[in-house]
DNA sequence: CTAGAATTTAAACGAACGTTTGAATGAGGG
DNA sequence: CCCTCATTCAAACGTTCGTTTAAATTCTAG
């Protein structure tokens, strides 16, 4: 009846899947990435895979699921810390821009596998698989509406679609940043493998995002003063 | 000895075959689509991919290449335009990011193709296949070179390195922008589909982006006023 | 009209895909 | 000790992939 018979080497056999999954998945993308590369690189049988999470699909949620869910918790933590810090004010934007797009690159200059995975995650809003994207829109709604909130506490002269618009621009900006970094080594020679790359790009993109959250709007009815 | 002798047919096999397949990638992303369904779609035979475009993969750099090529031609003469215009002077940074984008837009929120190559292209940025990778950077590498010299004449001030980041920030959520705004109808309800969403949106991502071009550096050499 | 090149067609190729199977393996509890 | 059950393993499943082939067809040039 108990589980954690092998457990430990069950466990193990789980999480160097999922490893070797994340870094396919960066390096190839899904579809290109075949049960055999993961299995092969994480060094298990071809069969593990569906043993251990029923098919392909599965895993690619399950690789996205483990490093998502505890940022999108930390982004909520982030904004409940801000929002308690603020008391009876509203809290101010740049904060709550700070709240989300702090965790995301904290998890991106934490450690290499936290990088790798925001890589992905910027790839994976592009993604067109329908179980991807269902599952990032099942991930992303409370936290956005949390946060759409909080904008329009803040700025309670801008109407909501155009918090909505800004915020879909930022996310933007950020996961490009983040995920095709690679397509600026091209032009600037600034690589991502730098271990210090996520921490220069830090200060001038939340200075980019600030920027954009702050610019007037284009109809003009005043609202061009957001912090 | 002459090429053109069913012309007609032949260059619409071509034509056919670019519009079926461009459709596709963008519903299911390059790897997922199958010659089948491309052939399927466009009405020819299974064999005429490779009998015309060779293989699978230059079908997909040329689907690229057909919109990207006069994409950035138009890209080019619109910074000879703003540069001519302004004279002696050195073109205003908001002219040079009007000049890249309003091309993009342009060509988005032109035709129902257009909108669709846009989608297909964000997408393609976060493309893991090297053969697609390094035909974009081919592709990409003189109009970034020119738009990078010109931001370096109109600022002055600011390190290049700077102009390449935030260059780099405004290139993604345009990006993103265009080719994720599915993602944000989840979230908004607004829909790509809709004739005039591209519309809706440019003023709003003009205003973004030049917020942020404008925003002040991080490290906070005096550079902030840039318009 | 005819010779011949260009294009289309149906069929097949070998390879790789995700998944399934049933037997072997290994450890824990009665 | 042996039965049990979770896990691993090698092998094979049927399907689909991109590509190739060779014959049929279409069109043009002489």
């Amino acid at each position: 009846m108990d589980v954690r018979r092998t457990s430990l080497t069950a466990h193990e056999t789980r999480s160097r899947i999922l490893d070797a999954a994340q870094a396919l998945f960066v390096a190839h993308g899904f579809e290109a990435t075949s049960m055999r590369m993961i299995t092969g690189d994480a060094g298990v049988n071809l069969a593990a895979v569906n043993y251990h999470f029923g098919s392909k699909d599965v895993l690619v949620r399950e690789v996205l699921k483990r490093h998502l869910q505890p940022l999108n918790a930390q982004r909520m933590q982030a904004l409940d810390a801000a929002e308690a810090a603020a008391g009876e004010q509203p809290v101010k934007p740049h904060r709550i821009v700070d709240a989300f797009f702090s965790s995301s690159l904290d998890l991106a200059s934490g450690s290499a596998a936290g990088r790798e995975f925001m890589q992905l995650l910027g790839r994976t809003f592009t993604e067109p698989s329908p179980s991807v994207r269902e599952y990032l829109a099942t991930e992303y709604a409370p936290v956005i509406g949390r946060y759409r909130d909080a904008f329009c506490r803040a700025l309670p002269t801008v109407p909501v679609e155009e918090i909505l618009w800004r915020l879909h621009f930022m996310l933007g900006a950020m996961s490009y940043a983040v995920s095709g970094i690679d397509s600026l080594q091209v032009l600037t020679g600034v690589r991502i493998d730098e271990p210090d790359a996520m921490q220069r790009m830090r200060p001038r993109l939340m200075s980019f995002l600030l920027g954009g959250l702050r610019a007037p709007l284009p109809a003009g009815d005043g609202a061009d003063e957001t912090t």
